[in-house]
DNA sequence: AGCACGCCGACT
DNA sequence: GTCGGCGTGCTC
């Protein structure tokens, strides 16, 4: 009998060989119900040959198997495989990542698209009081004589009634099956291209049909999404479809509405909203070729596609590209992976390029494209610094920055002011000893949020009423260190009485939709104080913004973090990029006890672009990403020792299997413990890519039979992003 | 991850 | 005397 090795949905770090009884037909890519242990799974036929070094004495029998051709394409499979690899990854965990989860259930593809429900002679020809008696079908009957009704626009409660319509044979339904979807005719016209934006155009166009990844370096203003617009254009007169990933807060109804408004084709969206059964129907549009255009979150990198031409990744810089937890993937790398796979062009656009994007345009990797110039012509928002230690400051503002405040209000402008802290203050602490509240399960001070009337950990999530008394000296004097947003926005409406002050974070925007009206109210609003978070500095233009001050910049000056420079520049450069008008330049101001700090100056004076070239250079000389390649293994216990001892086992393998492996470790993480756990961790870095991930390799395999390594909880993270 | 087996503490 | 705690081991 053949035997065939399946992937299973198992954090194991293998796959299992199965028996395939006489008559089964299956192909790599199709799923396959397999006996495994006392229960059943659904797994995908990996490959159609045994793995070596396994008895085949022992092998039980595919139970069915349930697609007749491939669920996943070949290139996806090649995808996931080449990403359980490179990221260390169980290829189960990576498949849930991957594939719907009613796929992975064993749901069967759904063979059209939607089923439409319309009157049938017989409901035609029925008059208003025949129905007298049921209010309900009589109501539903009354709206399928206006139009026909799609499957997903019944309403739960109106179940029934349709059952009963349809049992009496007066209404009738008709199923639309998937199909590649209509190309265009003529590819339409779009604005009028810049030089630099023609020529980057006509270089992605060239690239068609073939693997070529482009770096798109455009300033912020310069029209990036145009060239993505019209790059397209001529891949949906040909019927191929476009896959554009986006940061998780850039999927925005306005992003959508952009490309659908331009191409009267199919455009869908695909994030974390989406229920189940909605996932599924975007999943099989993508898979059938009834979808021209997916705009998604990271993981619609792995979406199957039936004619895919063209991968555009915009701010490819977010870290929010990077899954952060479990299966730890930079969509972005794994976009150009797939792109190479599938033989396309791969285009990673941003105003403020990653260093590693940069590093691969300049070693010639990658195609850089540059937009120079804003398309509008309009200038970009000046930089001043503000020196906290030169003036009076009140609650954080220096009183510069107050007058320009007053200023751009007076002429009817907004301002916005940026403070990456929400609550009212960062900690509670007592006034006459010293005490601070500290979250009880981790390494950290608590976050007061007065209006909650709670202290919070940011890092664990627990919370416990504000205290009355210190805890250490009974004093009822407690009063907040620090500044959060919270607290900023109590402050500036006493000054500015006449003037709205709205606040942005994720405290303020919970309720969903929210953020939508609260961005509109700005959009359509006179002079405001706008304050906020992060959040501020993704996806949303602000056109009435003609003032935005950093609160506080240095915090990113001495971190302890490589990459807190370059994330601090994009931060500057994004946010201002998001103020100004035609007519009106806006302005940025950064307030720091330490302007002369040469990054600030860097910034200020040079821009992003040359700042980026510089930091390169630093990166180069310090043997730091991407000149080097970097993994790093947190190891995490109750007992302070577990991981620093585990950790240590490592480096000793270490230092004997890959001695030009350097290693920095075991020390403890940023956050010594968090929701309880002592946690350490282990640097690996080299200047060969595949010297790293041969040693990882043997260390997991060599890990996996100590005894330790089941007492505590441990991740791997290639090319981290965050360092904590 | 599940799901089993197995060996020690507080309950009817 | 049992029910149930979670340590340990296995899954083609």
């Amino acid at each position: 009998m053949p035997v065939i090795r399946v992937a299973l949905p198992v954090p194991l770090r293998q796959s299992f060989d199965y028996l395939l009884a006489a008559g089964m037909q299956v192909q790599v890519g199709c799923r396959v119900r397999v006996p495994f242990g006392k229960r059943e799974l659904i797994g995908i036929a990996w490959q159609l040959e045994p793995s070596d070094g396994f008895s085949s004495d022992a092998l039980k029998e595919v139970l069915e198997v349930l697609d007749p051709s491939p669920v996943l394409s070949a290139a996806l499979c090649q995808l996931l495989s080449f990403a359980a690899d490179y990221y260390h990854h169980p290829l189960g965990e990576v498949l849930v990542a991957a594939i719907p989860a009613l796929l992975r259930e064993g749901k069967a593809l759904p063979a059209h698209q939607s089923i439409h429900y319309q009157l049938s002679d017989a409901g035609q020809a029925l008059s208003a009081g025949d129905l007298a008696r049921a209010p309900k079908q009589q109501a539903l009957w009354q709206q399928l004589q206006q139009q026909a009704l799609d499957e997903t626009a019944i309403q739960s409660e109106q179940r029934p009634a349709l059952k009963a319509l349809r049992q009496k044979g007066l209404v009738s339904q008709k199923e639309k099956p998937f199909a590649p979807y209509q190309p265009l005719l003529t590819p339409q016209s779009g604005l009028t291209l810049t030089t630099d934006q023609a020529l980057a155009v006509s270089a992605i166009v060239q690239a068609q049909g073939r693997f070529q990844p482009f770096l798109l370096e455009g300033i912020t203003g310069s029209g990036k999404t145009e060239v993505y617009l019209q790059s397209i254009a001529p891949l949906l007169t040909q019927g191929k479809q476009v896959l554009v990933l986006v940061p998780e807060i850039g999927l925005t109804p306005q992003t959508l509405a952009r490309f659908s408004r331009r191409f009267a084709v199919p455009v869908l969206s695909w994030h974390s909203g989406l229920t189940d059964t909605e996932r599924l129907a975007c999943w099989q549009h993508a898979a059938t070729g009834s979808a021209a255009i997916v705009i998604g979150t990271r993981s619609a990198l792995f979406l199957r596609f039936a004619k895919l031409g063209m991968i555009v990744v915009d701010e490819e810089h977010d870290p929010s590209l990077k899954q952060q937890d479990g299966f730890r993937y930079h969509a972005r790398d794994l976009a150009v992976k797939r792109a190479a796979l599938e033989q396309c062009p791969v285009v990673l656009g941003s105003a403020t390029p990653s260093l590693e994007s940069l590093h691969n345009a300049l070693q010639g990797r990658f195609q850089l494209l540059q937009l120079h110039n804003r398309a509008s012509g309009q200038q970009l928002p000046g930089l001043e610094l503000i020196d906290l230690q030169q003036q009076p400051v009140h609650f954080g503002l220096a009183e510069s920055t107050i007058q320009q405040i007053k200023q751009t209000l007076q002429q009817g402008f907004q301002v916005m002011l940026f403070l990456n802290r929400r609550g009212f203050a960062p900690a509670l602490s007592c006034d006459e000893c010293g005490w601070v509240a500290d979250c009880q399960r981790c390494d950290a001070s608590m976050t007061w949020h007065k209006q909650d009337r709670q202290l919070n950990c940011h890092h664990c999530g627990s919370s416990r009423p504000v205290p009355r008394q210190c805890g250490h000296c009974g004093s009822t004097r407690l009063v907040p260190l620090g500044q959060g947003t919270e607290q900023l926005e109590a402050q500036l409406q006493p000054m500015f009485p006449d003037v709205p002050v709205v606040r942005l974070d994720r405290d303020s925007t919970r309720r969903k939709g929210s953020l939508a009206e609260a961005l509109q109210h700005i959009t359509e609003g006179g002079p405001q104080l706008i304050v906020g978070t992060q959040m501020l500095a993704k996806g949303h233009h602000f056109p009435k913004v003609t003032l935005v001050v950093i609160v506080d910049v240095d915090g990113a000056l001495f971190s302890s973090d490589f990459r807190a420079p370059e994330q601090l520049a994009q931060l500057i450069t994004q946010v201002a990029g998001r103020a100004g008008r035609a007519q009106h330049a806006g302005k940025v101001l950064l307030q720091s006890r330490y302007p002369d700090h040469g990054i600030l100056q860097d910034i200020i004076h040079n821009g992003y672009p040359s700042f980026a070239r510089l930091a390169l250079s630093e990166r180069e000389q310090t043997q730091l990403p991407p000149y080097q390649f970097l993994a790093l293994l947190r190891a995490e216990a109750h007992q302070d020792e577990l991981p620093q001892q585990w950790l240590h086992q490592l480096v000793a393998l270490a230092k004997v299997q890959a001695p030009q492996v350097q290693l920095l470790g075991p020390i403890r993480a940023p956050l010594e413990r968090k929701a309880g756990k002592y946690r350490w961790q282990l640097h690996c870095y080299s200047a060969s890519r595949a010297g790293l991930h041969q040693l990882l390799d043997q260390l997991i395999d060599a890990s996996q039979s100590w005894s330790l390594t089941r007492k505590l909880r441990w991740q791997l993270d290639v090319d981290p992003i965050d360092l904590s």
